[in-house]
DNA sequence: CTGAAAGCGCTAACAT
DNA sequence: ATGTTAGCGCTTTCAG
C-alpha cells in the first residue's frame, strides 16, 4: 500500500513548490522545459496520480459528465452512449452513465445525484413517464450545461439533438405504399413524447399526400413486444384487416411478427412489416425486419460536442440549439413485395 | 443562477456552526432533534446540495465506484451492471461505468482514470485482449477494492463472482446427448479466459462421462456471429460432419443457425444447436435457440454486496472470497428433438 | 450537544 | 519562470 504521493512530495524531492509542480503537470506555458522534464520524471517515480477530487474541489470543474438514458441496454441507447463517451475521451471527460428505467423518479433520483456530485454538464434522454420538467429546470438553475437528445422537450430552451422522426416515418409509409401496401395500420407510442408524436404525424403525412385515408381504428399504442403482439391479434380480426404495419418501435413490430405467422400469413404478401430503430436482431428475423437507422453513434457524438461547447462558453446564454439529424430507411424481406 | 449554498450559509442563517450543520446533516448521533430539524429546514429552503467533491476530498471517501465491463450493449453485461446500481443505490454509492471494449489498452486507461477519480473501489470484467494484469494489481497497491466478475483471474487473488461454466457446459452437452445427438461440435472462445476454458472443459467432460469420443476436428474457435457462421461451413464439409453444436456464445450460435439453414437441413433434426448467455435475441429466432442463463442480475448483486464489505473492512485483508452461480440450461426448440 | 481549528490536495491570483 | 498565499467546502479531532 504505497501511500499515495503529492505534487508537494514532488516539489519536496525536486525542491521547487507546488504550484511548479502543478504548472509543469498541467501544461502551463510559462515552465522551463528542463523543470517540466524533471517534474513529470519524478511524478512516474514516485508514482504519482493526478488527485481529480482536489482539482475539481479547487477549479470547480469536475471533468465529469453525467449521461442518463431510459436503458443501457437498448441498442440505440447504448450505441449513443458509446458515441458521447468516445467524445468524451478525445476532450478529457470522464462519463457517469445512470439509467431511468423510464420511471419518473429514478430520473429525479440521478439527477440529484449528479449534481451532489458537481458534474460539469448532463446528457439525457427522457424517461417515458416524465412529463413535469423541473428537475432539468433546475440544472440550468445550478449552472450546470444540459443537452438533450431524442426524447426531448422543446420547451426547456435547452440545446438538443434530434432525429427527424417525422421524415423517417414518411419515408417508411410512402415505401410501403409504393409497394402496393393500401392499407397500413401504425403501431404508436405514447404522445407526450416528440419522438413517437412526430412518427405519428409522419404516418399521416405520408397516407393523405399518396391520396389514403386515415383511420384511426388500425392505429395502435404501445411500443413493447407484447404490445404488438396483442395489437395485431385485434387488427387481424377486423373485417378489413390492414395489409401493412409501419410500427414506431422495432420490438412491437416484432410481437406483430410473431402473431402473424402464428395466423399463417405471409411477410409482406399479406401484410408488410416495418419497425424503426434498427436494433440489431431485426436483420437475423424472418424474414428480416425493415427499420429505420438513427445513426445513433453520431447523435451521441452531436450531443457530447454540444455540450463541451457550452461547458467551456460557461454561463454565456447562447440561444439554444437544435441538431437534427437525417433517418435511413433500410429495406429489407419484410416490407419488399419484390 | 442561484449561487450554490454552502453548509456556511445554512449554519450563518441559524447562527450555530458549519460543524453542526454537518453533523446535522449526516445524521449524526449526538445532536439535538431541534437543531436537526431547523438544519434540515434551512438546507430545503436555501436549496442546498451535499457537495460530494469536497466531501470526498477531506474525507478520503468519494462514495463513487467504478464499474468496467468490455462493452454495455452486451445483454449479460447490461443485466450486471443493472444488478450493480441496484444495490449500489441501496448504499448510497454512485456507479462509473466505462467500456473497454475488449481491448486491453481502454482497459488500462480507464483503470487510470477510476484511480484518478479516487473511486472507492471497482468491479470489472476483462477485455478479451488482456492477459497482463498489472494495472488490476495496482488498484490493489492504490488500496482501493476491486471485485472482478465473469472474465476473471485467479491469480490475482482478489473477490470475484462466477458463474460455474463447466456446470453450464456439461448440462448442455448431457442434454444434447440424451436428446441423441452422437457427434457434437463445439464453438469455443480464447482459451486465457477462464470462462471459456471452463466451458470446453465442461464439454469434453460430458463427453467422455458418456462414452463419447472427443474429437478436435470438430472444435471450431470464435464467438462472434461470422465465427458461428464460417465455422459451420467447414464443418458442414466435413465427411462426417456434427449433428449437434454447443456453442460457447449465443452469437456464433445465431452465425451456425443460419449456415445450417441456408444448406436446407433442419434444426435440430439435422444439426441440434445450444448457445450459452441467454441473449434476447435467442427466444425470437427460429427455432428458438436454447442457451444457457447466466442469472446476470444476481451476479451483479453479488459483486457489489462483496465490494462493498471490502469497502467497509478498510484494509483489513480478508482472503479472497470467490462466489459461484447456478447456471440454468433453457431448453428450447434448437435443441428439442421431440 | 456544540464550537474552534485544522487540513484533505490542488489551483490561481498576485508577486517577484 | 517560479514562489507565496489563500481557499474551494467539507469533515474531524479536540475542547468544553
Amino acid at each position: 500500500m504505497s501511500k499515495k504521493s503529492t505534487i508537494h512530495d514532488i516539489a519536496k524531492a525536486l525542491n521547487v513548490t507546488a504550484s511548479t509542480v502543478s504548472r509543469a503537470l498541467n501544461g502551463h506555458p510559462r515552465i522551463s522545459e528542463r523543470t517540466r522534464e524533471a517534474v513529470e520524471e519524478m511524478a512516474k517515480e514516485m508514482g504519482y496520480q493526478h488527485n481529480q477530487i482536489a482539482s475539481a474541489l479547487r477549479s470547480g470543474r469536475s471533468n465529469i459528465i453525467g449521461v442518463m438514458v431510459p436503458t443501457a441496454d437498448r441498442s440505440f441507447f447504448s450505441r449513443v452512449v458509446s458515441g458521447i463517451e468516445d467524445e468524451a475521451n478525445r476532450m478529457g471527460f470522464n462519463v457517469i452513465i445512470c439509467q431511468s428505467n423510464d420511471r419518473y423518479e429514478n430520473e429525479k433520483r440521478n439527477i440529484e445525484a449528479l449534481l451532489r456530485l458537481r458534474v460539469d454538464g448532463v446528457i439525457a434522454s427522457m424517461a417515458k413517464e416524465t412529463q413535469d420538467y423541473t428537475h432539468f429546470a433546475e440544472l440550468k438553475n445550478k449552472n450546470t450545461a444540459l443537452v438533450l437528445f431524442d426524447r426531448v422537450n422543446e420547451k426547456l430552451g435547452v440545446n438538443t439533438v434530434v432525429l427527424d422522426d417525422y421524415l423517417g416515418a414518411y419515408q417508411a409509409v410512402s415505401h410501403l405504399i409504393k409497394q402496393g401496401c393500401k392499407r397500413i395500420a401504425h403501431f404508436a407510442g405514447v404522445q407526450h413524447l416528440n419522438i413517437y408524436r412526430e412518427r405519428l404525424r409522419g404516418y399521416k403525412d405520408a397516407l393523405k399526400d399518396h391520396g389514403l385515408p386515415f383511420d384511426e381504428q388500425i392505429v395502435a399504442y404501445g411500443v413493447y413486444i407484447e404490445d404488438g403482439f396483442n395489437n395485431m391479434k385485434t387488427l387481424l380480426q377486423l373485417s378489413n384487416p390492414p395489409d401493412a404495419v409501419f410500427s414506431a418501435s422495432d420490438f412491437s413490430a416484432l410481437g406483430a411478427m410473431q402473431t402473424i405467422k402464428a395466423h399463417s400469413l405471409r411477410i409482406p404478401q399479406d401484410v408488410a412489416l416495418i419497425g424503426f430503430a434498427n436494433e440489431p436482431f431485426t436483420s437475423f428475423l424472418e424474414p428480416p425486419l425493415s427499420t429505420i437507422d438513427q445513426h445513433s453513434h453520431e447523435m451521441g457524438i452531436a450531443a457530447a460536442q454540444l455540450l463541451f461547447e457550452a461547458i467551456q462558453n460557461g454561463d454565456r446564454q447562447f440561444p439554444s440549439r437544435t441538431i437534427v439529424l437525417n433517418p435511413e430507411l433500410l429495406v429489407r424481406k419484410s416490407s419488399l413485395r419484390v
